[in-house]
DNA sequence: TATAAGGTGTTAGTGA
DNA sequence: TCACTAACACCTT
């Protein structure tokens, strides 16, 4: 730890940097370099060197390797431009495009039709070629006039004139990136001024056992396999980056600071670098002293300290470090922190090309490399619930950081502006600190992460950092599609073409019928086998060649008749969604699993490879949710539909299978049985069947020492041999459930988890007995605090949002609002239920005496009664709404 | 500029 | 007042 405090102070200097820069005045805070502080080593004053700011991002050099990270459109210039990292001196340069490359769409008029519609004369018009597409909805080869413009919004206008026209809502950077065929993150070099991959030497050996594992596909598979082998193999850039994190000075709590008006002053910037460096910039404030004490504390930090007393100065010199490194990170800068510094630059005076932040689209940018918002990265549902198993719900710095890293931000017991120096810095460096890790962590695992859903999407670092799953799946798709020269479809045509759902859904507002699932009978099952098919949605997409090109499609010879819906698969031909989905599947299953757990690897390398499959996994789970999702551009109902209807028919055909040999069922969900102490012959028997009638895998997931189901769908708790616990859909472990109610719950699974035989539960039953009694004293005693009595409910939407009811969270966001807290989407809110009034206080406001205890002992017996009735402690006798109460009287 | 459907439980709101 | 449904949150696959 750097134990030397570089504490400077800045004093205002009359240069004229400062002239047209009066702060605007504020309550409480005055600028002033008045301010007693005690002794430190104090630089004089003096303006430091800025210039850099204005330069603009270098040019590539000819013959230097660069990685690709990102593909954008260059309005100014008209041109694309591609930035591409350099490794060497860690900084960002550009490649303008000198291809020539123009903007186009694609319309089945005769160059000589275009004339007439007024085309050619448009300003922007640029010419035509013909080409031809292979169109994968008629299987047919096309011919296309293929319309050039010199500028992509041209593409927008011209569109319209046409009856139809393809590939004309396309993007133009994505066009560019397709047609050049780049892939982002893997390695690029120009010459002669023209930009070419650099080709990543794949072994003879690799490609063999690529192969080798493939035999059996098609030849596209085989090609696309090959092809695909850099992506996953060539090692990932190391990178430098920044973490920064910005306080902004709010006279109340209430007061939430708007970035678009920056209209209150920055008291303090943290930065954290990927090459060490920790930093604080910070404003000297009027009426806040610089304790001796804090000093020393100061001097204890593990970062550098720098004080200004001007905020412009203290801006500048923020941008003058980040300007030193290529990558940007910042937790919610987006919509916060770039956006407030932007705005505010202006407002003091910087002049425009000073300033290095830049609006984008739907994001902010910074104007020499890239800039990685992590909240939004966190805040893809894919990345959330695949690549991290849903350990993070709220994605807030503190709770993402929490779950991750196991750190969480500093605690504070007043609002930001009351902090001391002292507490400002500390508690501002560690957001700047914990935004880094969650950029490193696990030897740069979310970079890792970044990096191969890049190459597999093809979309650049911004990008794929901001979009959801289902723009990654569409960028691969169409990228593939251009690649073999196949027309990229219209989502109107597939939709028109492909006909509508035969199934209707059980629940409400669906739009089709989705998964079979078992009704349980309650008890407790000792030796349970559970059965499972192996990722079943991707592998009925590659077994039945499931893809919107080849549901019900037009002129084929043979086909699949799927169960129960009817349509009409397509053998004749290859779909691209069964190619792409079986590749990413089968190189998952077949080489990276167990490549990641080969221990003849270092450690490095088999880190790799876990990250490898971990994005597969991604892509692979994704892919059949896609197809019946309306927003995807390739959406096809019958499709998702058709996958669903296999499944169903895979699981109950099996099911009878084992209950026509004697085997007993106990439940299964979607691709999964439980079954009751089967003879290991009959499951090798199953396995083996289900394989030769489905072409599916069907293996041992799990062994039970015994589950207690509880009677309820998705609700069961399973007992390993060795003790460990899987708690499935209980209340008790629902995020919003009081922590006392949790608290028992725990206990009980506690008492049941030792049980070896049916007898040991009827003893677990008398010790649960005596539990759940004393927990109804308790609560009468009063002896729970409000926080373990709380119910803890996400906002989903802002408050305002919720027009149709009043729901009681959103009610006691409402009262807290009036306190001056403000809770917007995604937080949580956490309250109590009270007597009379709304019936609903939060937590910050009620008090112990107005607690609705009827309502909390409803909510034991719900809660704990889902697992009392899985030990079979209601019988007949415990019917009713009283069932818990009168069980307990016994 | 939201990957799907199936399921449990609570409360608000509505209409007889 | 009561029975029913919609809206909502959270969980499972």
């Amino acid at each position: 730890m750097d134990k030397t405090v570089k504490a400077l102070i800045k004093r205002v200097s009359n240069s004229s940097n400062n002239d047209h820069t009066k702060p605007p005045k504020f309550k409480g805070l005055v600028y002033t370099n008045k301010v007693k502080i005690p002794s430190l080593e104090i630089t004089s004053s003096g303006s430091r060197d800025y210039s850099k700011l204005l330069e603009p991002m270098p040019q590539a050099e000819e013959g230097k390797e660069y990685y690709l990270l990102q593909v954008v459109y260059d309005g100014h210039r008209n041109k694309a431009v591609t930035l591409l990292y350099d490794t060497s001196k860690h900084v960002i340069v550009e490649w303008v495009d000198s291809y020539g490359h123009k903007p186009y769409f694609l319309t089945d008029l005769e160059p000589q039709d275009l004339k007439r519609l007024g085309i050619t004369k448009h300003k922007n018009f640029a010419g035509v070629s013909v080409v031809y597409r292979y169109d994968r909805l008629h299987f047919q080869l096309k011919k296309f006039t293929k319309v050039y413009t010199t500028d992509p919004l041209a593409v927008r206008d011209l569109r319209e004139k046409v009856p139809k026209a393809w590939e004309a809502k396309i993007r133009y950077h994505d066009n560019y990136t397709y047609d050049m065929g780049l892939v982002p993150t893997l390695k690029y070099t120009v010459k002669n001024g023209k930009l070419y991959p650099v080709p990543y030497k794949v072994s003879s050996e690799e490609v063999q056992k690529v192969m080798e594992a493939f035999k059996e596909e098609s030849d596209m598979f085989k090609e696309m396999a090959v092809s695909w082998i850099p992506i996953f193999e060539a090692p990932p850039p190391d990178v430098k980056a920044v973490a920064i994190d910005i306080e902004v000075y709010a006279p109340t709590i209430s007061k939430v600071p708007n970035a678009e008006k920056a209209n209150l002053p920055i008291i303090s910037v943290a930065i954290a670098g990927s090459d060490g460096l920790k930093k604080v910039l910070v404003l000297i404030r009027d009426r806040l002293k610089l304790t001796e004490e804090q000093l020393e504390m100061l001097k204890q930090g593990e970062y550098e300290v720098e004080f200004f007393d001007s905020e412009r100065d203290m801006i500048l010199e923020l941008m003058r470090i980040i300007r030193e490194y290529p990558i940007l990170l910042t937790y919610n800068g987006d919509n916060f922190d770039l956006e407030y510094l932007y705005n505010r630059a202006i407002k003091l005076g910087i002049p425009r090309n000073m300033i290095i932040f830049k609006k984008g689209n739907d994001r902010f940018e910074i104007k020499h490399g890239i800039h990685i918002d992590l909240y939004r990265f966190y805040d893809i549902a894919a990345i959330k619930t695949y690549a991290f198993g849903n350990k993070y719900k709220e994605v807030n710095l503190d709770a993402v950081a929490g779950a991750l890293l196991g750190e969480h931000k500093v605690q504070l017991t007043k609002s930001i502006s009351e902090l001391n120096y002292y507490e400002l810095i500390h508690y501002n460096f560690r957001d700047a600190k914990l935004t880094l890790n969650l950029f490193t962590f696990d030897s740069h695992l979310p970079w890792k992460l970044m990096v191969l859903v890049s190459r597999i999407s093809k979309l650049g670092i911004e990008e794929l950092t901001r979009k959801q799953v289902s723009a990654w799946i569409r960028n691969l798709f169409f990228w593939e599609h251009r690649r073999r020269r196949f027309l990229i479809p219209n989502r109107e045509d597939i939709i028109a073409m492909k006909g509508t759902v035969k199934s209707s859904a059980i629940i409400k507002g669906k739009s089709y019928q989705g998964a079979f699932v078992f009704e349980p009978s309650a008890g407790i099952f000792f030796n349970v086998i559970v059965l499972d098919f192996a990722s079943l949605y991707p592998t009925i997409i590659k077994q039945y060649n499931i893809s919107y090109e080849t549901v019900n499609a037009p002129g084929c010879k043979e086909y699949y008749e799927v169960p129960e819906v009817g349509h009409k698969i397509c053998k004749d031909k290859e779909g691209v969604t069964p190619l792409i989905v079986g590749l990413l599947r089968d190189y998952r299953v077949k080489i990276y699993k167990k490549k990641a757990k080969d221990k003849s690897l270092d450690d490095k390398v088999r880190e790799w490879y876990n990250t490898v499959q971990a994005a597969m996994k991604v892509y692979i789970n994704a892919s059949y949710g896609v197809l019946g999702a309306e927003s995807f551009e390739l959406y096809c109902p019958p499709a998702a539909e058709s996958i669903t209807a296999y499944g169903r028919y895979a699981i109950k055909s099996t099911m009878n299978y084992a209950k026509k040999h004697k085997i007993v069922v106990l439940y299964g969900d979607t691709d999964s049985m439980f079954l009751w102490s089967p003879p290991q012959e009959l499951l090798d028997d199953i396995i083996n069947w289900v394989k030769e009638n489905f072409g599916l895998e069907i293996e041992i997931d799990k062994v039970y020492r015994f589950v207690a189901f509880t009677g309820l769908k998705k609700n069961y708790v399973g007992v390993y041999p060795e003790g460990d616990i899987d708690v499935k859909g209980l209340l008790g472990k629902k995020r919003n459930t009081p922590q006392f109610v949790k608290e028992a719950f725990l206990k009980i699974i506690e008492i049941i988890r030792s049980a070896q035989d049916p007898r040991d539960v009827v003893e677990a039953r008398e010790k649960v007995r005596t539990l759940v009694k004393e927990l109804y004293t308790n609560l009468r005693k009063q002896y729970y605090d409000l926080d373990e009595l709380a119910f803890h409910m996400q906002l989903t939407k802002p408050i305002n949002a919720y027009t149709k009811n009043m729901p009681q969270h959103v009610k006691a966001a409402k009262m807290l609002a009036r306190f001056g807290i403000q809770l917007n989407t995604g937080d949580v809110v956490s309250f109590v239920k009270v007597k009379g009034g709304d019936g609903v206080k939060p937590v910050q406001l009620a008090k112990l005496p107005e607690i609705d205890l009827e309502k909390y002992y409803e909510v034991i017996e719900t809660t704990l009664g889902q697992l009392l009735r899985a030990l079979s402690l209601d019988t007949a006798s415990l019917s009713g709404t009283t069932k818990l109460l009168s069980f307990l009287s016994h």
